[in-house]
DNA sequence: TGGGGTTAT
DNA sequence: ATAACCC
């Protein structure tokens, strides 16, 4: 496999030409660190290091999942609740009113004729998502997903090879596919433009793969950068894609009114920046470096600062498998042991068959808790240990009890947390499991073999799914 | 605000 | 272990 065409270095933020005039160089430069001097070749054209990413985001996805299984939902407005909320809906009842993250009784009293269908269990969700990253995956091996619906492909590669196919002749009638942001004139001389329609091509065929193969629709954004791509892929939208050109860029990230809304800038730094008088992407580029520094440190500082110009050197990074499984379920209340148990082993459960279907095994486990506060202080508390080898060895293995040996686990790490000899007021349980591993990771050797486990044992593969109806299970 | 995820410190 | 970010 060739290397891809981004290296992680720091080069003073040059990889896109934003044309906007910046004092920060020199900063940059020191902060390179001054006894490894920067001398690189002198890149002649200025755009050979330039990438195209395509960012593609499907249409309010656990919507369009639910009407994938039922039939009967399409056409009506529909929303997917998880507790009180309507965490997403499709377009018929966004026409009406419903937003996401509405809570149940606004939905339907703005839109009666709502129907809703819940959403808690994400089994069908995380699936599908799988299904589109994995087809995305078929393009280019460099995808990056975010959340269930987005995803991140860097086709610069890809478009490379398309140019290299074509005749120089073919160049020049080479065409867009979708919107191009502001409506903006193509040259077909600038090499940069071609590639990026280029891109636009195959962000329409992934488009129509996904459309054709999962039945699902969504939007895509090229650009040359993550930042970039995703900001563009929202601009057309329900089921349209939209290209950037560079000449465009400060016409895009200035349309967002509020540094909120630039991604990688979220609640905590956006309250710390309003306080500084920041609040339009022209002030956070503006405003003096060194205090941003002296505010956030030099890594933040600099980074949010890059983002207001539009640059964002931060590569495609492959997802692959997850790094953790988690369950997590929100209440009320919870206030005693025998009650907590109860939860912990039904999210376990669940957790255990998910576990059993990947294959590799979590080597740690975390418990999280949320207590209740009459204000907002959104806020989490966990303990985590290591899963002892004896337990790890049974995960996934068919079988046998290892509910009891988890749930004990488990349990220690609960008290360890709340004191239940104290009156207590939980409103959330969530179990993780994470640090995973492949198999074992027994070093190569001739006792490998007498520590490596049994391979014959009957796994639980494929779509079989343990029945955990106690704590105890047969094989 | 749900029920998930990730990386950095 | 927490805190920040993303959806």
């Amino acid at each position: 496999m060739e290397k891809l065409g981004v290296e992680p270095e720091e080069e003073g933020g040059r990889e896109e030409e934003v044309a906007v005039v910046r004092s920060m160089e020199s900063a940059d430069a020191e902060a390179a660190g001054g006894s490894e001097a920067v001398h690189h070749e002198v890149v002649p054209t200025g755009s050979a290091s330039s990438r195209v990413i395509v960012h593609v985001d499907l249409d309010c996805f656990y919507a369009q999942v639910e009407m994938i299984s039922n039939l009967e939902l399409k056409g009506k407005p529909l929303g997917v609740q998880q507790k009180y909320l309507v965490v997403t809906c499709n377009y018929e009842a966004r026409k009406l009113g419903v937003k996401k993250l509405m809570s149940v009784r606004d939905a339907k009293e703005k839109c009666p004729q709502l129907v809703l269908v819940n959403g808690e269990d994400l089994t069908r969700y995380r699936e599908m998502s799988y299904k589109v990253t994995e087809l995305m995956e078929e393009f280019s091996p460099v995808v990056e997903r975010l959340g269930f619906d987005e995803n991140f492909v860097d086709i610069t590669e890809m478009v490379e090879k398309r140019l290299q196919q074509l005749q120089s002749d073919e160049r020049s009638s080479v065409t867009v596919s979708g919107h191009v942001y502001n409506d903006q004139s193509i040259n077909l001389h600038d090499i940069s433009h071609i590639r990026l329609l280029v891109g636009s091509q195959i962000a329409a065929e992934m488009r129509e793969a996904i459309y054709n193969q999962l039945g699902l629709t969504g939007c895509a954004g090229v650009a040359s950068n993550k930042l970039l791509a995703k900001l563009v892929s929202g601009i057309f939208k329900p089921n349209q894609q939209t290209v950037l050109l560079p000449e465009s860029c400060q016409d895009l990230i200035h349309s967002l009114n509020h540094i909120k809304k630039m991604p990688g800038i979220g609640y905590k730094t956006t309250k710390r920046l309003e306080a500084l008088g920041i609040n339009s992407v022209r002030d956070l580029q503006t405003f003096s470096s060194k205090i941003l520094e002296k505010e956030f440190g030099i890594s933040v500082a600099q980074r949010i600062q890059k983002l207001s110009f539009g640059e964002d050197n931060s590569p495609v990074t492959p997802s692959g498998p997850p790094q953790s499984f988690s369950e997590e379920d929100s209440f009320k209340k919870c206030s005693s042991e025998a009650e907590a148990k109860k939860k912990i082993a039904e999210l376990l459960a669940s957790l255990l068959n998910r576990v059993c279907q990947d294959g590799r095994k979590p080597h740690t486990v975390r418990l999280i808790i949320r207590r209740y506060s009459s204000e907002k202080h959104y806020s989490r508390e966990s303990r985590q240990c290591p899963i002892p080898s004896h337990v790890i060895q049974k995960l996934g293995t068919g079988n046998y009890d290892v509910m009891t040996p988890m749930v004990d686990i488990l349990m220690k790490l609960f008290r360890n947390m709340v004191n239940v000899k104290m009156p207590f007021h939980l409103t959330l349980l969530s179990v993780c499991f994470c640090n995973l591993k492949a198999l074992n990771t027994a070093k190569k050797g001739p006792i490998d073999y007498y520590l490596t486990p049994s391979l014959s044992t009957t796994k639980c593969s494929g779509k079989r799914s343990l029945k955990m109806k106690d704590t105890h299970m047969e094989d």
